[in-house]
DNA sequence: ATAACAATGTACCAAGCGGTACATACGGGG
DNA sequence: CCCCGTATGTACCGCTTGGTACATTGTTAT
């Protein structure tokens, strides 16, 4: 049994991880927050990631890569009704982002200065998303710009809804908010198809 | 002459601290960086701001509503023309995130729990816009509950282009989500005027 | 039973943090 | 010209930071 010779792995501590750098920041994400967080101490940490802090990060955006990619895209390219797709996108984003109560890291990180070391991994976040929704859009017949165009305006919208129910404190504004967003991409498959 | 006595107030710092707390967030800017950002050390900064950084952010918060007062809010009240007033507002913004490469301040101290501290006036600020915005499209006839919606979408969606363009490095996207908005705020003043 | 090794807690480090104290430099009003 | 309050640089404070070192524990394979 080699596998799981270990009691405790990196990944059982990633969303633990993950919640403490959403709500604090990289920055304010202090290492006796991250140790509270996840109920390791120091000794564990440096042992799971030996690259300290920015290697927790890293790990934690690779997560979040990777749930994205199935629970995003994937069904945004499997599911055959593009419709049915975005809708499901929707439901999903919102109920990932808890309504807007849950910040996106990803998009946090982007907009102050300690993020800089992964504004690559940022822009590859946005970049891959937006490349998604267009092409299902483009499945459903809409031509290439204007997908792009209502892709952008869709991801776009999202980070938005989130900024603004943070700073409201209404949840009710995220549903709203992503209710048109959700409409204005259903009108243009309906106009194209 | 007892206005001009001193030779540097706390007035003329402000934009440099604004600067610092936008690039680094209020976690990330610290006393250095704001020392070096306005030139001023230490003493000074606390001469002028006995309260510390909370009291400097305090007060770039209040220059910035002072400033969206006169040059957004008060504008959307004042020009006789509702859409003219819209399309101001969005050039205006445009010009002040400097097509997204800027950060909002205010956006941002939502996001993370360094910034609960100014909870009340986040929320202020946003309502504000909103509620500005809102009264504007209601002079055009938009009906009130759709003016509402189409406000947040607007300061939503200009949030979410803030995030966007940074994280993607593009400020060419910043522009073409902003004209979406522009668009379908002056579409609903159409269809109602 | 024991050897080997991963996991952990603790002590420690230099550097940086926000903030204070204070002695000095400065400049306008008497 | 001097005086007095403001402005400023510097030294310093206690504390926290990210990170390291290491001895101890716990587990597993032999």
């Amino acid at each position: 049994m080699r596998a799981k010779r270990v009691l405790t792995d990196r990944e059982s501590a990633l969303p633990a991880l993950a919640e403490a750098f959403r709500e604090h920041g990289y920055d304010g994400a202090s290492l006796a927050v991250l140790s509270k967080a996840t109920g390791l101490g120091k000794g564990s940490l440096y042992n799971f990631f030996p690259g300290g802090k920015e290697e927790m990060m890293a790990a934690v955006l690779d997560d979040i890569d990777r749930w994205f990619a199935d629970a995003i895209f994937r069904p945004l390219e499997d599911i055959s009704s593009p419709a049915k797709a975005i809708g499901l996108m929707f439901d999903v984003v919102s109920a990932y982002f808890q309504s807007g109560r849950r910040v996106c890291i990803i998009g946090s990180l982007g907009l102050n200065a300690a993020g800089e070391v992964f504004a690559a991994r940022v822009r590859q976040y946005f970049a891959r998303w937006i490349g998604a929704v267009a092409r299902c859009l483009e499945r459903g017949s809409v031509p290439p710009a204007l997908a792009v165009e209502h892709a952008e305006e869709a991801i776009s919208g999202i980070q938005g809804a989130i900024v603004l129910t943070r700073a409201l404190g209404d949840e009710a504004a995220f549903a709203r908010v992503v209710d048109r967003l959700r409409s204005s991409l259903l009108d243009a498959l309906d106009r194209s198809g």
